[in-house]
DNA sequence: AGTTCATATTGCCATATAGTCATATAGCTA
DNA sequence: TAGCTATATGACTATATGGCAATATGAACT
């Protein structure tokens, strides 16, 4: 794992599938259960050749499962892992807004106290007053 | 995050990044620190344009941070969260692989059985003998 | 200033792929 | 069989992007 290039191409393959919005969205209809190409393209807004596609594309990747059922064909998630990560990136991402926040308040406090004390600032080492 | 577009488009975004053997191949060498922009060409062998194009993306996208020295700059990761969802999928997909020689072995088994026992068989429930 | 080295950027080409339309396939039903 | 419906597939366009070569930028040194 830690370099081996048929490995880490494996891996980049699995990222590259969840890495489309619309399949996100396929998943995402599907997380409540079992459902056909109509009923998917109807909860998504996607057409229907795209949703067929990427079914296809999900189905080959092994995240969902194909089972045809009369004259529809019904899709679902063999691999609820997926939401895991996907969950993990989406607490990720709201960290970073998180964090992000907080340093703006920071920067604001800094920008105060400067602007308070008004007549110190470092530098190249030494602390310099002026006016 | 249950159907958000925006917040999905974030997180296909975010597997965007992860999915391309290049960058996975330049976070890793990454992984054991710093480097700059000529160690991360050696290790990957990698060109020099395409590197500074990852890692521009990797820095954009908050993976990685830079930081100029002198006439180089050495870039870090920042967030080695993406080794954690690196690792969950290649376990996920050896975990696959397992299985599948797993049923393997039991189809294997089955066909040995069948053709061992030679002689019964189950047909609609009910075990019937023959020859 | 001019040279050299490390990195960034630009232009170009080839490839991949999402989306759409049209068509094919396949299972129902009359 | 014919017709209908659901799904799949093929053709096509537009767009995105990886890789490469050439060039630009920028820092250090003489």
């Amino acid at each position: 794992m830690t370099f081996n290039p048929a490995a880490l191409t494996q891996v980049a393959d699995y990222f590259k599938v969840l890495s489309e919005l619309s399949r996100l969205q396929v998943l995402c209809s599907l997380k409540s259960g079992s459902k056909n190409v109509t009923e998917i393209m109807e909860q998504t807004g996607l057409g229907q050749a795209n949703v067929s596609k990427h079914l296809k594309i999900l189905a080959q990747s092994g995240i969902v499962s194909r089972t045809p059922q009369g004259v529809s064909v019904y899709y679902e998630i063999v691999e609820p892992f997926i939401f895991d990560l996907c969950e993990l990136v989406g607490d990720r991402l709201s960290i970073r807004l998180q964090e992000q926040s907080q340093q703006l308040k920071q920067l604001e406090g800094l920008r105060q106290s400067t602007s308070i004390k008004a007549g110190t600032r470092k530098i190249k080492g030494k602390t310099k007053s002026y006016a």
